[in-house]
DNA sequence: TGCCTTCTCAACCACACGGTTATACATTAC
DNA sequence: GTAATGTATAACCGTGTGGTTGAGAAGGCA
């Protein structure tokens, strides 16, 4: 791991908070497979288009996602596929802890 | 990625946010070489006790550290090594941004 | 020109969260 | 027993942020 000093730790805090919004999960998911119009998403996620404007916003400038405009519709597409090997890792971290904690309910058997 | 619906993506999301705090990505730090105790690692971020103590809570809560208690101090260790694993894909992907955006402020040499 | 669509931006509100303070709890020493 | 040490917890406050609403900009089309 990268030296996590005060300055550096508040960097990779801003970008795994980035990460830290189920509307942002759910708007990364939905860019998987290829380039949306931020209608799509809205069509999609089930959420307000001001709302998804906001969050593609701050994805954007994370750097998760670019943009192309293509006349009034603005098409994002995800711009670091690791992004998905990062929630894989999390979601292993989840598996793990949940079979932890099982295994501690059942300290003798 | 596993299938992020609804439920999913809360679950993931908090565990991101969990990771998305200076406080606690210096904490895992600081126990990255070793078990800590509270009182210790009061020492090394320099914050308040009861924060840390709080701050652990949560790290523990989510699975990402353990504890154990002897006499009256209660020691905690990194519960999952991939914890680390997530911050250099952060990083890497911090660095790749940066290389990006530092590339399209001169379009044309 | 005027109208519609698509998206962004600003303002606002409610709520969550980080930090501090003070207090309570548990363990050890005396 | 009391005192001291090491943690956890509760209460509070200020700030940050997600969601909504409404207005505004930018293009496409009759």
């Amino acid at each position: 791991m990268i030296q996590l000093n005060d300055a550096n730790a508040t960097l990779v805090a801003e970008r795994f908070r980035t990460l830290g919004e189920p509307m942002r999960l759910r708007l990364l998911q939905a860019l998987r497979d290829g380039e949306r119009s931020v209608g799509d998403l809205v069509d999609e996620v089930g959420a307000g288009q001001a709302n998804v404007s906001k969050h593609l916003q701050l994805l954007h400038r994370m750097g998760f996602v670019q943009r192309r405009k293509e006349g009034t519709t603005a098409l994002y597409r995800i711009a670091d596929p690791n992004v998905f090997r990062l929630c894989d890792l999390v979601c292993g971290g989840m598996r793990d802890d949940l079979d932890e904690k099982r295994r501690l309910l059942r300290p003798a058997r």
